[in-house]
RNA sequence: GGGAGCAUAGCUCAGUUGGGAGAGCACAUGCCUUACAAGCAUGGGGUCACAGGUUCGAGCCCUGUUGUUCCCACCA
C-alpha cells in the first residue's frame, strides 16, 4: 500500500474503516485519572425529532476539532454525547404520525402514547448517533446519554423539589402564552413575533350616565370585548376628564364596566381610548391588577369561545366571532369604522399558531434570585463568551427576565412531581409518589398530569450527564466542563439556563468558556427549513466529497459567531486542498525509499532548515489560534503552510536532490520532508481526521495512530531564523526579477544580474525560476563555486558575470521595485486630479460663471499637479536609469 | 422603542497589541514540467460604505451619516 497510492484521494476507501479502527482501539474513551488534567465538552444534545442538518455538522465539527486538539496536547479529553427528548417538538411529530393512522392522543391514552414516544426516541436517537459517527466525531459513546434516562430524570426530580423547597418554584394563576393547537402553555422564549396585516376597528360603547353619548375606542381584536371589564383613558387627557368615574355598557353581554384612568393609555394613538380585557392581554392584565378589575376568560383551550359568551357565540373560532361582533356592532349603530393596520402577533415557534394569552394555573420558576449570580459571573469575567459581544446579549436578556413558566400540558417529558389531595386540596411536592395525603391521610391523591418544559432538563445537562446528584468519580473529575459550543440562537433557551442551574445546583459555573457559532444559511441567506425545501443532508455531502472536505469547508472562511452561506461550490476548494496534501504525501512516499535517515542538523541544507523553521512557525501559529478558538484562522494557516510553503516551495526546491540517487544531501532532504509532512498532518488532524490518519499510517512513523500522537509544539531546536531569511530572500528575488524586468524596462532576452545572500540549491532555484543570471553575495569566485556545486555550469557563470545588463544588490533591488510601484500609484492619482481640474477649466460654463476665487484655485491645482506629474516621472526615470 | 452585527477585489469572505491590503472562486495568458489538470507559472482587478476626529501612521480606535441583517420588547 505504501507505494501504490492512487492519484486522487477517495474518502470512501478510508473513512468507515478508519473510524471503526478508532472505536476498536477505544481512543474516544475517557476515564478519570488524577494524574492528568481533564478537558470536557458536553454535546448540545440534538433533538430526537429527525435527522441532523448542516447546523449540527458545523456544531459538531467545531467540538471535534477542539477535543482532538486537546487530546493530542495531552489533556484527558472527554466529549460526552447524547440526545434530547425535545418534549413539544417530538410530541407534535408523534401526534402527526398518529393522525395518519387515524389515531389521537386521547384515543390511545397516556401509557400507549408514551410507548410510542419511547420507540420513536430509540429509532431516531440511533440514527443521529450514526450520523455523528459518519462526521468523524470522537465522542465517548460508552457515555451516550438521553435527557429521559433514569439518572437524568432523577436529577430533574432533585432540582424541582429543591427549588420548590427553597421557594424558587411556585404554582400560580397567571396569563400564560397558550397555543390553541398544541393545547399547552409555552414560555416567553418560545413565542416568536410575526408581522400580520390586519385591521384596526373603531367601535363605540354607550355611556350610561350620559344618554346619547358614546365612547369610541380602537381595537385589533373586537371579539375580546366579550371579556372586557373596563375601558381606559389617560389620566392627563382633557378630552375624557369629564367621563372618569362614569360607566359604559358592553353590548351583547350587557355588562356595565367603569371608565378608568391609567398611564398605560397612549393619548396619541387612535382616539386615546382602550378597552380593557385582563383575561386576554398581558398589558390589560396589569391594568386590571392595578384597578382590581375582575378577570373573565372567554376562551376554551382550543381557542374557541366558551359558554360565558352566550349561545350565539359559544363554539365560534376567534376569527369567526370577530366578524360576527363587528356585524353586531354595525347593527346596533356602534360601528365607527375600520382601517388597515399592520402589527405583529405572537406565534408559537413550533407550529406557527397564533398564541393566546390565557389565564391558567401553571408552575413557575422565580427568576430574579437565579439570574443575579448568572449576571455576576459574566461581569466578573468568570464566564466568558467567544466572541465577546454575545455576552452583552446574555446580559441584556437576564436583566429583563420574567419568571419562567415550566409546566407544559404534554405527555412526553418529565412529569411534574406534584401530588394533589382531592379531599383537602393539599399539594405535596416530592421525589417519591405519595400514596396518601401527608396532611389529611386521604388515599385520594393524584399526580399533576403536566410535564416540564424540555429546557428544564437540558439546563442540567453539563452535570446530570456526569452522574449528579450523586458525587460520582466522573462528576468530581470532569465537572465543570471546559467549553460549551453552540449557536447564538439558543443562548436564551439553553446557555442562560445551564449557567443559573449550574450555579444554583452545583455551586459552580457549568463551563468557563462559551464558544458561539453562527447558523448555516442557503445561498440567498435564508435559514434552512422544510417549508422552503432548501435543506441539505450532510450525509449526502459526506458521500460525495468525504467527511474531511465537509468539515474543512465548515471551518475555513468563517469567523466565530457569523453565519455561513452554504453552497455546494464551497466544497471544491476543500476537496482540492485535501487532494493536494494526498499527492504531496504520495510524492514523499515515492521518493523516501525504505530508509529513515537520522536527524543530523549539521547535514541539513539551508532549504531544509528553512522548511523546518517554517514548520515550527506553523505549529506555533496553529496552536495559538486553536487556544483562542480561532479555528478558521488556524485551518487557513495549515492550508498556507502545506500548499504554499511545503508543496510550492520546499518540494520544488528539493527535487534535484531527490532525483540524484547519490546526492549526499538526499537523506537529509528525505528526513526533512517526512518531518515537515508529519507535523503538517498533525496540525491538520483536528479538521480532517480521516485523511491525516490514512497518510500518517502510510508514513509508518512508529507513533501509532495520529489521534494519540503528540501535538507539535514550538521547538526552539528547529528555529533557524537566518535560513528563513535566506530563503525568504530567494523568494523575494524571484519576484523581484520579474518586477525589475518590467518596471525598469529590461528588454526580453537581455540578462540581469542579481545578488542573493545564499548559496547552493537556492542559487540554482533563482537561476531556473527567474530565467536570470545570479551573482551571490560573496562575489564572483564565491558564485562560481556555488554555481558549480549546484550544477549551473561554468558557461552560465561567465555569461552571468560578463553579459549582465543591470547589476543591483538585492536589497536595493527590492526597495527600488517597491519605490517605483509606489511612485506609479502616486502618478496615477496625480494624473487623475490633473484631468479633473483640466476638465473643469475647459468647461466654458465654469470659466464664465464660477467665482474668480474658485477658478484661481483650480488653476493653482492644475499647476501643482502638472508639476507633481513631472516630478514623479523624473524620479521614476532616475530609478530606472 | 431597546440591543447586537454587517458594509474590504466581479462573487463568497478572512484580516487585534494601529505600520505589508489578503485568500478561495471567477477572469486573462502560457503550460498534460517524471506528486497532483482536483495541477503549475504569471497577470489584471481596491475610494477597505460616506464625512469628520485622534495618531508620525487608521480597514482596525473615537464621533456622526447612509444602507442592510438579526435579536428583544411592543401601542389598543
Amino acid at each position: 500500500m505504501k507505494r501504490d497510492l492512487p492519484k486522487t484521494y477517495d474518502p470512501k476507501q478510508s473513512e468507515d474503516r478508519i473510524y471503526a479502527g478508532w472505536l476498536e482501539k477505544g481512543y474516544f474513551r475517557a476515564v478519570p485519572d488524577e494524574t492528568r488534567e481533564p478537558f470536557t465538552i458536553v454535546i448540545p444534545p440534538p433533538n430526537i425529532t429527525g435527522r441532523l442538518h448542516m447546523g449540527h455538522a458545523l456544531d459538531n465539527t467545531i467540538q471535534d476539532a477542539i477535543i482532538r486538539f486537546q487530546r493530542m496536547r495531552g489533556r484527558n479529553a472527554l466529549w460526552l454525547p447524547g440526545t434530547d427528548h425535545a418534549a413539544i417538538a417530538t410530541e407534535t411529530k408523534i401526534v402527526a404520525a398518529m393522525a395518519e393512522e387515524g389515531l389521537t392522543k386521547a384515543g390511545v391514552g397516556r401509557e400507549d402514547f408514551l410507548d410510542r414516544a419511547w420507540r420513536w426516541s430509540r429509532d431516531y436517537g440511533g440514527a443521529i448517533v450514526e450520523q455523528l459517527k459518519k462526521l468523524g466525531s470522537s465522542c465517548d459513546w460508552d457515555r451516550l446519554r438521553f435527557t429521559m434516562d433514569a439518572g437524568l430524570s432523577d436529577a430533574v426530580l432533585t432540582v424541582f423539589t429543591r427549588l420548590y423547597d427553597k421557594g424558587l418554584i411556585y404554582r400560580g394563576e397567571r396569563l400564560v402564552n397558550w397555543c390553541p393547537r398544541c393545547k399547552t402553555s409555552i414560555s416567553d422564549a418560545e413565542v416568536e413575533h410575526a408581522d400580520r396585516e390586519t385591521r384596526l376597528w373603531r367601535l363605540k360603547y354607550p355611556v350610561n350616565e350620559l344618554p346619547g353619548e358614546y365612547l369610541e375606542f380602537a381595537t385589533t381584536r373586537p371579539e375580546t370585548m366579550l371579556g372586557d371589564t373596563a375601558i381606559a383613558v389617560n389620566p392627563e387627557d382633557p378630552r375624557y376628564a369629564r367621563l372618569l368615574g362614569k360607566t359604559v355598557t358592553v353590548p351583547i353581554v350587557d355588562r356595565v364596566v367603569p371608565i378608568i384612568a391609567d398611564e398605560y393609555v397612549d393619548m396619541e394613538f387612535g382616539v386615546g381610548v382602550v378597552k380593557i380585557t385582563p383575561g386576554h392581554d398581558h398589558n390589560d392584565f396589569e391594568v386590571g391588577a392595578r384597578h382590581s378589575l375582575p378577570i373573565i376568560n372567554i376562551l376554551n383551550d382550543d381557542g374557541t369561545l366558551n359558554n360565558l359568551c352566550g349561545p350565539e357565540y359559544e363554539g365560534l373560532t376567534a376569527l369567526a366571532a370577530r366578524e360576527k361582533i363587528v356585524a353586531d356592532f354595525g347593527a346596533r349603530g356602534l360601528f365607527a369604522g375600520a382601517d388597515k393596520y399592520a402589527h405583529s402577533v405572537g406565534v408559537h415557534d413550533r407550529c406557527g399558531t397564533v398564541v393566546e394569552p390565557l389565564l391558567k394555573k401553571q408552575w413557575f420558576v422565580r427568576m430574579a434570585p437565579l439570574a443575579e449570580p448568572a449576571i455576576e459571573a459574566l461581569r466578573t469575567g468568570e464566564l466568558r463568551f467567544v466572541p465577546e459581544r454575545f455576552g452583552k446579549i446574555y446580559l441584556n436578556w437576564l436583566t429583563n427576565i420574567k419568571d419562567w413558566c415550566v409546566s407544559r400540558q404534554l405527555w412526553w417529558g418529565h412529569r411534574i412531581p406534584a401530588y394533589y389531595c382531592a379531599d383537602c386540596g393539599h399539594i405535596a411536592v416530592s421525589r417519591e409518589a405519595a400514596a396518601v395525603c401527608p396532611k389529611c391521610g386521604s388515599a385520594n391523591v393524584f399526580q399533576d398530569p403536566d410535564t416540564l418544559d424540555t429546557w428544564f432538563s437540558s439546563a442540567l445537562w453539563p452535570f446530570s450527564t456526569l452522574g449528579w446528584p450523586e458525587e460520582t468519580a466522573d462528576y468530581k473529575y470532569f465537572y465543570p466542563t471546559s467549553v460549551l459550543v453552540t449557536s447564538y440562537d439558543i443562548i436564551f433557551f439553553w446557555v442562560v439556563r445551564m449557567v443559573f442551574s449550574g450555579i444554583e445546583q452545583t455551586g459552580r459555573l457549568p463551563f468557563r468558556d462559551v464558544l458561539i457559532h453562527g447558523l448555516i444559511r442557503d445561498e440567498q441567506g435564508r435559514k434552512f427549513s422544510k417549508s422552503l425545501g432548501n435543506g441539505v443532508d450532510p450525509l449526502d455531502i459526506i458521500d460525495k466529497y468525504g467527511a474531511d472536505a465537509l468539515r474543512y469547508m465548515l471551518i475555513t472562511g468563517n469567523a466565530a459567531g457569523t453565519d455561513i452561506k452554504y453552497s455546494e461550490s464551497r466544497l471544491l476548494p476543500a476537496r482540492n486542498f485535501l487532494n493536494k496534501l494526498w499527492n504531496a504525501a504520495r510524492f514523499i512516499l515515492m521518493n523516501s525509499g525504505e530508509e529513515t535517515p537520522e536527524a543530523d542538523v549539521s547535514a541539513l541544507t539551508s532549504a531544509d532548515k528553512w522548511i523546518l523553521s517554517r514548520t515550527n512557525a506553523a505549529a506555533k501559529g496553529v496552536t495559538q489560534n486553536m487556544e483562542a478558538y480561532d479555528l478558521g484562522v488556524a485551518a487557513q494557516a495549515v492550508n498556507d503552510f502545506i500548499w504554499d510553503e511545503l508543496c510550492d516551495w520546499y518540494i520544488e526546491m528539493v527535487k534535484p536532490r531527490l532525483y540524484g540517487a547519490d546526492d549526499p544531501t538526499r537523506p537529509a532532504a528525505v528526513w526533512t520532508l517526512r518531518r515537515a509532512l508529519t507535523t503538517a498532518l498533525k496540525l491538520l488532524h483536528p479538521f480532517a481526521p480521516f485523511i491525516t490518519e490514512e497518510i500518517f499510517t502510510a508514513l509508518g512513523s512508529g507513533e501509532g495512530s495520529i489521534m494519540t500522537s503528540k501535538w507539535p509544539e514550538y521547538d526552539p531546536a528547529y528555529d533557524f531564523a537566518e535560513d528563513e531569511r535566506d530563503i525568504g530572500s530567494v523568494r523575494e528575488a524571484i519576484k523581484a526579477i520579474r518586477d525589475i524586468r518590467q518596471k525598469m524596462g529590461v528588454a526580453p532576452g537581455k540578462k540581469i544580474a542579481v545578488v542573493v545572500v545564499s548559496g547552493d540549491s537556492h542559487t540554482r532555484e533563482v537561476f531556473e525560476r527567474g530565467a536570470a543570471y545570479i551573482v551571490s553575495l560573496g562575489g564572483a569566485s564565491s558564485f562560481a563555486a556555488r554555481a558549480d556545486k549546484s550544477g549551473i555550469g561554468e558557461d552560465a557563470v561567465s555569461a552571468a558575470l560578463g553579459g549582465a545588463e543591470v547589476y543591483i544588490p538585492l536589497a536595493d533591488l527590492i526597495d527600488k521595485a517597491k519605490e517605483i510601484e509606489r511612485l506609479t500609484r502616486e502618478l496615477k492619482k496625480a494624473e487623475k486630479e490633473l484631468a479633473l481640474c483640466e476638465g473643469k477649466l475647459n468647461n466654458p460654463g465654469f470659466s464664465a460663471k464660477a467665482p474668480e476665487a474658485l477658478i484661481a484655485a483650480e488653476r493653482g491645482k492644475r499647476e501643482k499637479y502638472t508639476r507633481v506629474v513631472e516630478q514623479i516621472n523624473e524620479r521614476i526615470g532616475a530609478l530606472n536609469g
